[in-house]
DNA sequence: CCTTGACTCTCCCAGCGCGGGAGACTCGAC
DNA sequence: GTCGAGTCTCCCGCGCTGGGAGAGTCAAGG
């Protein structure tokens, strides 16, 4: 029999590990003195200790590995858990090596343009939303303005406007027109009985913010599209706005849906 | 100015991490009025929110998130804070795939064998230690205890055992004669003046527990080595054994040296 | 037998980044 | 004025330990 502390560096665990797993009933002491606590351990709980510090190492939280460890798992159990566990690491592994790629590429254009971006581009995914739209022809980007409060003229006033954006279907850099569809999005639970009522569907995106009216602009597309470039994107649909709070004045968010390239 | 409440709502952040971030003064509200306590953002905040939410999608912690965010973070600590999390992700995704590699196999081994294994295999890395080496040829595998006891005998008696082990330089396998070197593990504090020390150097190891005197111990070693060969290791070094306690009688954990194949 | 130093016990606090909930206010529309 | 929705602060919890306090215990040497 061994006291904790000789267990302990027999297996190169923490005493204060041997206890929590002795407390939460996945290696408990072979014997715990009754008048005095200490506890007891066998050399062959060493065999025990393994296993669950095996578990452990392919990530099982501890109660996971409280029925791992359990006198006979049956099977099929063991296999989906193990299956499960698969599932779990294999999207972890994504999303750190897509966090790695973000990282490189900050380190990249750190390196490049010798200090923080002026811009600042995130990749993200975009739930599906519901949207009144209004489409037109305008000669000017300030014309969104006017098409948006004609949509909420049309709705009833006690709607609540979760936010209001607009998708540029085609904008001056391609030829003078304008292609504009403006949006007023509405939440997913109130939806009156509006006859446009338009459902955009669900992306991933490059988005960057600007102030409304800055000068610039243009860098914040261009830093939104060669992040997404950089990262293995390519953009497969038309810019889009979102404008916080009021049609006009603050903040815009600039959307470039994204598709792997 | 915008209540707490439609600020999350147009970030899609929850109101709690809002309040979190202020406390911790990440984002602090632009105006919180006194009497009410009441938190008041503005749209512009909304530009922050985003960096924020960008340097934590990295994977920056809350504290480092606010450094960042900091009016003027100079361009060399920057890229400081970069490179040291592209460190520590790259490693994150190393460890990741290892793990789900392990998973991997032992999905392969639960469906090959249609249960769980006889022995649990770890790979796992060892630190390098000191001991007290004496090899011979021996005739028996028994012989090592006496080897053992032979080096213990020429040790001060007040010198502590951390562990007894032994290498298996030749196995019976590879013809009549053992090659066996028995190793007393010390403490790396307690360097007694004994002449033969040996540094035995860290490596990776594929382990394996099982009692002294098993009768299928060659269930284990098969274990081991096919569990490394299906991760991607090869055996690079001859086998070792530790054991748990006394030199005999016990926990006996087989080791093999691996390299990445 | 006593001392001494190493060991062990239990209990509490800390950290991360929030989420949940209680109980008390406050805002804004009708 | 009233009501419901919004907001406030405060506390607990999660998972997995590590650190430390304060008390008790073991084993070897004098």
């Amino acid at each position: 029999m061994l006291k904790i502390g000789e267990f302990a560096r027999l297996a190169k665990v923490s005493i204060k590990q041997l206890r929590h797993y002795d407390e939460l009933g996945l290696l408990p002491a072979r014997a715990v003195d009754r008048s005095t606590g200490y506890r007891y351990y066998d050399v062959a709980q060493l065999a025990t200790l393994n296993r669950l510090l095996i578990y452990r190492s392919l990530g099982f939280s501890l109660k996971e590995t409280r029925r791992l460890l359990g006198v006979d798992t049956p099977p099929n159990e063991l296999r989906e858990m193990l299956t499960a566990r698969r599932t779990a690491l294999a999207a972890r592994v994504a999303i750190e090596r897509a966090r790695l790629a973000e990282v490189e590429a900050r380190i990249a254009q750190v390196e490049r343009d010798g200090g923080a971006p002026r811009y600042e581009v995130a990749i993200r995914s975009i739930e599906p939303s519901l949207a009144m739209s209004l489409r037109r022809r305008c000669d000017s980007y300030d014309d969104v303005g006017e098409l948006l409060r004609t949509i909420r003229a049309h709705l009833p006033r006690r709607v609540p406007v979760a936010r209001y954006g607009a998708i540029w279907h085609r904008c001056s850099t391609r030829g003078p027109q304008i292609d504009c569809e403006a949006l007023v999005f509405l939440d997913r639970n109130t939806r009156p009985a509006g006859t446009d009522l338009v459902e955009i569907p669900g992306c991933t995106v490059a988005s960057v913010f600007h102030e409304d009216g800055a000068s610039d602009t243009r860098l914040a597309y261009r830093a939104a599209i060669e992040r997404a470039t950089a990262l293995g994107y390519r953009v497969a649909g038309p810019m889009r706005e979102l404008y916080a709070g009021q049609p006009a004045g603050g903040m815009v968010e600039v959307q470039f849906p994204l598709c792997s390239a």
